[in-house]
This record gives structure tokens, C-alpha cells and sequence, in this order.
RNA sequence: UGGCCUAUGGUGUAAUUGGUAACACAGCUGAUUUUGGUUCAGUCGUUCAAGGUUCGAGUCCUUGUAGGCCAACCA
């Protein structure tokens, strides 16, 4: 096996090129830093496996840090869900860290920049402080506590800290440039004051660090070495670095940010506050509503955490606008449950048939293939009986050639069976087919190895014995959104492109075997696609989530 | 009247850093098949525009054009 040489990513050339000028492998460290106010979704999981491919291919170790500095909409719920999502990905991390951890650290540090006369306290309100911004085409205006003395600024931050002020009080800042062109250098705020209770420092803290103060220095006492983020933060390397000056230690290693494209899905939406609004409003069930683009909610539709590393893999990272089909995700899944999925039958729309020439009573097990891509195969038991369920759209009383299903006088092949021929078909006053009578032929039995049972029939069916159908609730999904960029619309809310039939409920027959499936195994029903046990399933009801179709080119046909 | 980023088939991503534009998905043909699945073979189609440098430009330079981001005590 000849090893394909691997192109690289524009992440993966800024690592090989440090790494060319002399920097040491051995000093190679990533991070993945979620904010607990979600659940992640398939864009982060492009920079889960970013992150920890990078950890991967360079033997380099990664961080999960959490990046916990807003205890107004972090919650401990998120923080678990997020771990349970990282390791189902199968992504192991060095470092369990919080950036609440960082608190007491990121406080000396202020108070230094604040000796420094590089920090400020200022008193002004959050609007007064706004007006003076100024805007991106026009420089902002100094504070007019912008050069307070060191002393007051020392005392008035300490009894910040001390719970001395309501929220919004004081603030501190840092004293950069009122007139820069990047807005996040115009005296950015470092500190707020929140009387919040804090998932991890409960009410220890009263004051907390903003993002742009908090992240480069975690990332520095980490001793991170690049540091991956999305498009948006951009400009906000400006003052990572310019953080990062103040406390420099040039014997450390210095975090470098870069920044990536985030990965856009069609037919959904990949932003936390739009999949919250969507949990909150009811318009899914929860956030691993099989539906949602979380990692959990993919999980539970059926998909494998292989599939998602792959599909990762194969739409890349790069730096442009970008909008992936979801028909690349939905190829990933099936390629991987091709491979590990075991066939079953199941019929979702049944339609009775009864084999007149077949005993009243009489009953067979009958061999079925579990999965013809395993290198062995192995089999099991199905049972046949005199009266079957198949597919409502598997018959019909005239077709065409093209149709190579059962029609009336046409034969048909029943999967690991027999033969069957459709002699008649009988009615309700509406005219729906109830009952389609046919005969067998008994000498063509599924490796029988006789004559008969080596007979070429165009078409083969799934079926489930009526006596011995295992009854089930299956849930069939589509994508939750009509339009394939719903929150790209400026005049429009993403809301009014949901698909009201993204779910749709049925009761199936499935075949025994499948009674003691368990929460979470993945089959392919045969001919369908491929389902998976929801968690929802109990003891007397069993219930199946539908991952993703087979691909269907005879729908493709008859659509034309 | 600002700053930063980006532009390669329908979609996503590459191109040994200036040397034959390729891979995957999607589409279309056909073959195989006891899943209209899988597999296999084939096919369609690409460098935003205009200049410039060069023997040679997707890559470098200039000027445009288009799109995204930036005025939260969010991350």
C-alpha cells in the first residue's frame, strides 16, 4: 500500500512552516475552547476535529477549555454535554480547563497593567461609554476618567472586586486608542461587573473578564501554541496580541491566533442562539431533537462519529464563505453504515399479501443474510408465512416494463424467499388495494440451490411475516428547513423557511429479530435506509429513527 | 468616508509555493447485483475582471468588481 501523499490545509501549511523556522514540535499544544451556553453543533465539530486532528498528526497534546467568563448564560448542563460530545466524537483531551480557573491570575495581571497606567477604571455608564466609540468610518473620544490616577484606579477596581458596585457601575478598561481603525482597540473593556452566581466560582467573583482579556491569556498559561478561531475574531487578533505584549515572558511560548472559515450546512443553521431559540419556541423537541445539527441531535438521528470525523475531513478548512451541501453529509453516513450496519426488513406502508398455494398454518424459518459487505457472511433466521406485509408502492395492477416490482400476472423475487407471482387483487369501496393474492413458486427457496431458485426475477422485495411482525413507531425526518440558506435572508426570519413536514410518524412492521434491539443499534432496513433505535423505545413499544435514505434512483426515475 | 478578510466546476477543497488545474460530492451513461443499495467503468464541467512582470501566472504586482466581518459591560 502506497501512502498518498496528503495535501494540506492553510492551518496545516502555518504549522509546517513554524515548524521549518525552527520551532519544536515538542512544543506543539491546541486547544479546543467551547463557551458552556449550548450544545455543540457539525460546525464545531469541523473544529473538534481541527483541533484534535492537529493534536493527532503531531503527537501534540489538546486542551478542552471551557470558556466560562459570562455566568449569565453558562450553565453546568452545557458543560457536560459538551464533554459527552467531544468524547463521542472519539477525541480524548490533555486538560479538563476552565477559564474560571484563570480568575485569580487574569486579576494580578489587571492590577499590574493598571500599575502599569495601561488599565483604567471608568465610571461612566454603558451607554455614555458606547457614544464615545465612535463609529468604524469615525475615531471615538477619550474618556474623560481615562487618566485617573494609578491610586484611585487601584482602590476603585479592588472595591470593584470587593462587591462595592452595582452592575454596571465600573468598568475597567484598557487604555489603547481612541482613534484606531479597529474599533476593539478603542480602550476595549477588560472587566464588568455581574452579581451573578458562577457554575464553577459560585459567587466568589463579582467581577468578570471579558472574552478578548480572558482568551489570549488563557491560551499563554496554557502555553497553547496556535490558537484556532473562527472568521469573525479577525480583528480581535490586534488586541490578542496586544494582551499578550503586556505579559509576555519571551522565554514562554507565544500563542499564535488564526482564524477559519466556520462551516455553514444547507437546510439548517449552524449558530447556538438560533438552535436555542429553535429548543425554546418548540419548534423541535429538545436540543438532540433528531432533526437538530448538534452532535447530539445527529447521534440520535443514527449518524457515527466516524461518519462526522470523515465528513470533517472531507469538506476541509479554508477561509472562504462557504455553504456545503448536505448530501455530502448524508453520502459520509451511509458510506459508513454501508459498511457496519446490519440488513433487516421492515415495512413502513403495508399492504397485505396472501400466497394462496402456501399452507394455512404452515411457517418456515428461513436464512437471511446479515450484511453482504462483511468478508464472512452470517445469517439468521426470518420467518415466512402464508400471509406477508410488503410495501404499499412495491405493487401496483399494471406497470409498465420499467416498474420492476410485483404487478398483476408479474413475478417477483421476496428477499431470502421465493418466487412469487400477483394473481388478484381484492378492494375496499374506495378502490385501495387491501389484499394482493398471489402463489409461489415452493422449488424457488433463497439458496435452495434447486433449478428455480436460480431464476433470474427483475425485482426483489422486503417483507415481514403479518403473524410474526414486531410492531413499530418510526419516525421518518426531513430536512428541518425548505430553503437551503434560511438565515441568509436579510428582509426574512429564518423561522418562516421551516419545513412543517420535517417529521413524520408511522407505524411499521418490522421483523422479530429486531424485538430486542437496543437504544442507539443502527440497521439498514432493506431497501429503505437506515434506521436506529431512539431512546424513546421501552419495553412494549419499540421506536425507530430514520438516519438517512438509501440512495433511490428508481425515485429519481419516476420524478422525471 | 475607514479598516480587515475572501474570490478555483453546481457544491466543498487541493495544486510539490511561478511549471500539464486535480480530488470528493452532486448530475448524467452503461455494466454487475436475490437491496432500483453496494461495487465497477465512463461522462459533463473550473481559476471574478482588466492590465502588468515572466519563456511560463490559479499562484507575484497594480487597479477594479463582488461578497463577508467590525460601533455587545456576548463569545
Amino acid at each position: 500500500m502506497s501512502e498518498e501523499k496528503k495535501s494540506l490545509n492553510f492551518i496545516e501549511h502555518i504549522i509546517e512552516e513554524d515548524l521549518r523556522n525552527g520551532f519544536s514540535t515538542d512544543d506543539l499544544r491546541f486547544r479546543f475552547p467551547p463557551e458552556p451556553n449550548g450544545y455543540l453543533h457539525i460546525g464545531h465539530a469541523s473544529s473538534i476535529c481541527l483541533n484534535f486532528g492537529l493534536g493527532l498528526t503531531y503527537n501534540a497534546p489538546v486542551n478542552l477549555r471551557f470558556d466560562d467568563t459570562n455566568p449569565e448564560k453558562e450553565e453546568q448542563e452545557y458543560v457536560d454535554a459538551i464533554k459527552r460530545d467531544v468524547s463521542w466524537l472519539g477525541f480524548e483531551w490533555n486538560h479538563e480547563c476552565y477559564a474560571s480557573d484563570y480568575f485569580p491570575h487574569l486579576y494580578e495581571w489587571a492590577v499590574e497593567l493598571i500599575k502599569q497606567g495601561k488599565a483604567y477604571v471608568d465610571s461612566q455608564s454603558s451607554e455614555e461609554i458606547a457614544a464615545q466609540k465612535g463609529t468604524p468610518t469615525t475615531p471615538g473620544k477619550e474618556s474623560p476618567y481615562r487618566n485617573r490616577l494609578i491610586e484611585d484606579n487601584l482602590d476603585l477596581f479592588e472595591r470593584m472586586k470587593n462587591g462595592e458596585f452595582e452592575a454596571g457601575d465600573q468598568v475597567l478598561r484598557a487604555k489603547i486608542d481612541m482613534t484606531s481603525s479597529n474599533m476593539l482597540m478603542r480602550d476595549p473593556i477588560m472587566y464588568r461587573i455581574m452579581h451573578k452566581y458562577h457554575h464553577r466560582t459560585a459567587n466568589n467573583w463579582c467581577i468578570y473578564p471579558m472574552y478578548d482579556w480572558t482568551h489570549g491569556e488563557s491560551d499563554y498559561l496554557e502555553q497553547v501554541s496556535h490558537s484556532f478561531c473562527t472568521l469573525e475574531f479577525a480583528m480581535h487578533r490586534e488586541l490578542y496580541d496586544w494582551f499578550l505584549d503586556q505579559v509576555y515572558d519571551s522565554e514562554k511560548i507565544r500563542p499564535k491566533q488564526r482564524e477559519f472559515a466556520r462551516r455553514n450546512l444547507s437546510h439548517t443553521v449552524v449558530s447556538k442562539r438560533k438552535l436555542l431559540q429553535l429548543v425554546k419556541e418548540g419548534h423541535v423537541t429538545a436540543w438532540d431533537d433528531p432533526r437538530m445539527p448538534t452532535i447530539s441531535g445527529l447521534r440520535r438521528r443514527g449518524y457515527t462519529p466516524n461518519s462526522i470525523r470523515n465528513f470533517a475531513d472531507t469538506i476541509g478548512i479554508a477561509k472562504r464563505e462557504n455553504l456545503i451541501d448536505v448530501s455530502l453529509l448524508e453520502f459520509c453516513v451511509r458510506e459508513d453504515l454501508n459498511k457496519i450496519a446490519p440488513r433487516v426488513m421492515g415495512v413502513l406502508d403495508p399492504v397485505k399479501v396472501v400466497i394462496t398455494n402456501y399452507p394455512e398454518d404452515g411457517e418456515e424459518w428461513l436464512d437471511a443474510e446479515n450484511n453482504p459487505e462483511d468478508e464472512v457472511m452470517t445469517y439468521r433466521k426470518v420467518p415466512f408465512s402464508r400471509e406477508l406485509y410488503i410495501e404499499k408502492e412495491d405493487f401496483r395492477e399494471e406497470a409498465n416494463r420499467k416498474f420492476f416490482r410485483l404487478k398483476l400476472g408479474g413475478e417477483v423475487r421476496l428477499k431470502n424467499a421465493y418466487i412469487i407471482k400477483a394473481e388478484s387483487c381484492v378492494k375496499d369501496e374506495n378502490g385501495n388495494v387491501t389484499e394482493i393474492h398471489c402463489t409461489y413458486d415452493e422449488d424457488s427457496r433463497s439458496g435452495s440451490g434447486t433449478e428455480a431458485s436460480m431464476r433470474k426475477v427483475k425485482g426483489t422485495l422486503h417483507w415481514v411475516s403479518v403473524a410474526h411482525a414486531q410492531e413499530a413507531e418510526i419516525r421518518i425526518y426531513d430536512r428541518l428547513f425548505a430553503d437551503a440558506a434560511p438565515d441568509s435572508h436579510k428582509d426574512k426570519n429564518f423561522l418562516e423557511f421551516i419545513n412543517p413536514d420535517s417529521l413524520q410518524v408511522v407505524t411499521g412492521y418490522v421483523e422479530p429479530s429486531l424485538a430486542s434491539a437496543k437504544v442507539g443499534e443502527r440497521f439498514q432496513f432493506q431497501r429503505i435506509g437506515y434506521f436506529c433505535v431512539d431512546k424513546d423505545t421501552t419495553n412494549d413499544q419499540l421506536v425507530f429513527n430514520k438516519t438517512v435514505g438509501l440512495r433511490d434512483t428508481w425515485a429519481k426515475l419516476e420524478s422525471k
